[in-house]
DNA sequence: GGCACTCCTGTAAAGGTTTACAGCCGCTGG
DNA sequence: CCAGCGGCTGTAAACCTTTACAGGAGTGCC
């Protein structure tokens, strides 16, 4: 009987009067005489028939969906690589399954055990930081992950990273050349994968300018723009005679500028002010941030198509996991340069908004 | 035979020599003798057993996943709908699609229509417009669906909506009442939802007001920083007596704030700017920014939630189609009151960043 | 001692799809 | 005219789980 509920391949074979492999067989496009053909067609689109898509996946063994997992939904950075990693799951007919882990480390090991669960077909992480527990758990994965983020060498998973220390050595680089010499340098939380890494690239970059290093001029706080302007008025009282600062990200160096504004220094003319990450915010500030783009949409791309080249078919997936790093880029705006940047300039375009 | 492929129930219940009905007791808390109970574990434990999560959704008819489908995953205010949404989604034990539409109206149809093929129990959509297509799609609507965005009375679908109009009047009236007079309207695309809204909401406003409404004084664009850049530029040029600057959204205002300056106007003393939104953009521009926060937070919330009761149990779903508005607020800042908004205020705070 | 009852367990069906295999029919070629 | 073959079609199994139902063993009570 075609009883409740929606219309399955029984309802049309009832209603075509032929069996149910004929209706799977038509409406997957396999041959069938044209007068079957035709009457599947028919009862299919009378009953409104649509396939069920989870009997389709629990049938194949594959759901056509991948999870990003990341640690703040909120965050700039990680949005473009939704964004980028959406557009290249759509392109492939997979749908996206976001997941916050909420910066919880256990939670971010939960994810990686759940791919068992076969809800998704493969896995993008954004670890917030990089434990032994973590190398464990991706060991073992069940299944396809592409971790965005430095990854030790043992582990056979894909990676994608950002190259911190050569965007950092672009940024300082760049505050050297434009005469500064007390450049102080405003950072994350240290144990974190980005904090790390970039207090490294400064180091770096100071060293390969030939700069001493100097501890008063570097202090570490949360990422966010309240801390920013906080450790920036710090490190004002401080060493007041800093001309330049540089932040980890942009946020903080949105901190920076409003502290800046505040003490009355004007930017760049006084204090330079540089950001990474070259978000939206970037644009934003009053001069626009000069900001180091670690490709962080790139990232989201490569990791979301190496995904899909574990699995399609023709690999048995036995290739060897594989790294790759985004090239960092300077975006020279105002908040560095006198010139850079005029207003009306055409980036930044096309956003929609509610 | 437990031959290849991850455990399954029949795997576990050969290694512990019971039927497949146990080893599902079992692991779903039913009742079992001790001595089965402990068998049972002890095999699931050794196997790494994990529930086949698709078998289950076929067999119980839903999948615990919702579809949040949007125009822009990039835009802000979708952010942070999208926040909210996967945060009252996460608790209550459900897993979250982000699905883009790219503001392509036919798209918007597709995802209404797929609720059909049962990959997610149920949808929160945004659409960029609402056509007679529109209503047809959401009328015949296969699974429960919530509407962000201003719905039609007919529509049997549950709805939540901005009130931009109390929105706009906030700000037009804040303006007035730091004695503006001739308040610019810099618009969105009027054929869509928000900018037909906030249009609207601008000219209730003068009205309450008493002021005259002057076409001269307005404009319609596209949403974006250059857009709003070049809108102001325009505007500065054929009126120059303007003393205020009122924006659709905040990128709109922050493109208003960059004409402005490269003018050579101060703000706020020269010109006032206010925005809508009340995004991370504002706090990040200098001055920052006045902005109308619409809850768009808190709108994502309240369709999460709706959509959960919808499917929740208890009610056999024929409560009727509800409305509900979130209530506009004003934040104020230095865009348009010279005290307000220190820097280094915690707003904004706790990001995290990659 | 036997009956009834309880507690536990196993068998089997259901959920919707895809697909291997076998069967049927009609046609062609010898 | 018959063997054989090709083209379609139908039956049934498989994917993995949950659960209704029936059956079996043990206990308590009369």
């Amino acid at each position: 009987m075609s009883s409740g509920g929606p219309p399955t391949i029984v309802s049309i074979a009832e209603r075509a009067g032929v069996s149910i492999a004929s209706v799977s067989r038509v409406l997957n496009g396999l041959g069938a005489r044209p007068e079957t053909e035709d009457r599947v067609r028919r009862a299919a689109s009378e009953l409104g028939y649509v396939p069920n898509a989870v009997a389709r996946s629990l049938k194949d063994g594959h759901t056509r969906q991948l999870t990003f997992a990341v640690p703040d939904i909120g965050n700039p950075v990680y949005v473009a690589m939704v964004r980028e990693i959406q557009a290249v799951a759509k392109a492939a007919g997979y749908r996206l399954l976001l997941h916050s882990t909420d910066a919880d480390v256990a939670d971010e090991l939960g994810v990686v055990r759940s791919l068992a669960d076969r809800t998704s077909d493969g896995l993008v992480l954004v670890p917030i930081r990089i434990t032994p527990a973590h190398v464990e758990a991706l060991t073992a994965a069940p299944g396809p992950v592409v971790v965005i983020g430095s990854l030790p060498d043992g582990v056979p998973v894909d990676g994608v990273q950002a190259d911190s220390v050569t965007g950092a050595e672009l940024a300082v680089r760049h505050l050297v050349e434009s005469g500064r010499r007390r450049i102080a340098f405003v950072n994350g939380p240290v144990d974190t994968v980005p904090g790390g890494n970039r207090g490294r690239g400064y180091r770096a970059a100071l060293a390969a300018c030939g700069i001493p290093y100097d501890p008063e001029l570097v202090t570490a706080t949360d990422f966010g723009v309240g801390a920013g302007a906080r450790a920036t008025a710090r490190l004002l009282a401080a060493r007041p005679d800093l001309d330049a600062v540089f932040c980890a990200n942009d946020q903080l160096a949105i901190g920076a500028v409003q502290a800046l504004h505040a003490a009355g220094r004007r930017i760049p003319r006084d204090t330079a002010v540089a950001g990474m990450d070259d978000s939206d915010l970037a644009v934003a500030a009053w001069p626009p941030l000069t900001s180091v783009d670690l490709g962080a949409g790139e990232r989201g791309r490569r990791a979301a198509r190496m995904l899909l080249e574990r699995l399609a078919p023709g690999s048995g997936e036995p290739l060897p996991a594989r790294r790759t790093t985004a090239a960092p880029r300077l975006v020279v705006r105002g908040s560095t340069s006198p010139g850079a940047a005029p207003a009306g300039s055409d980036e930044q375009e096309g956003a929609k908004s509610a």
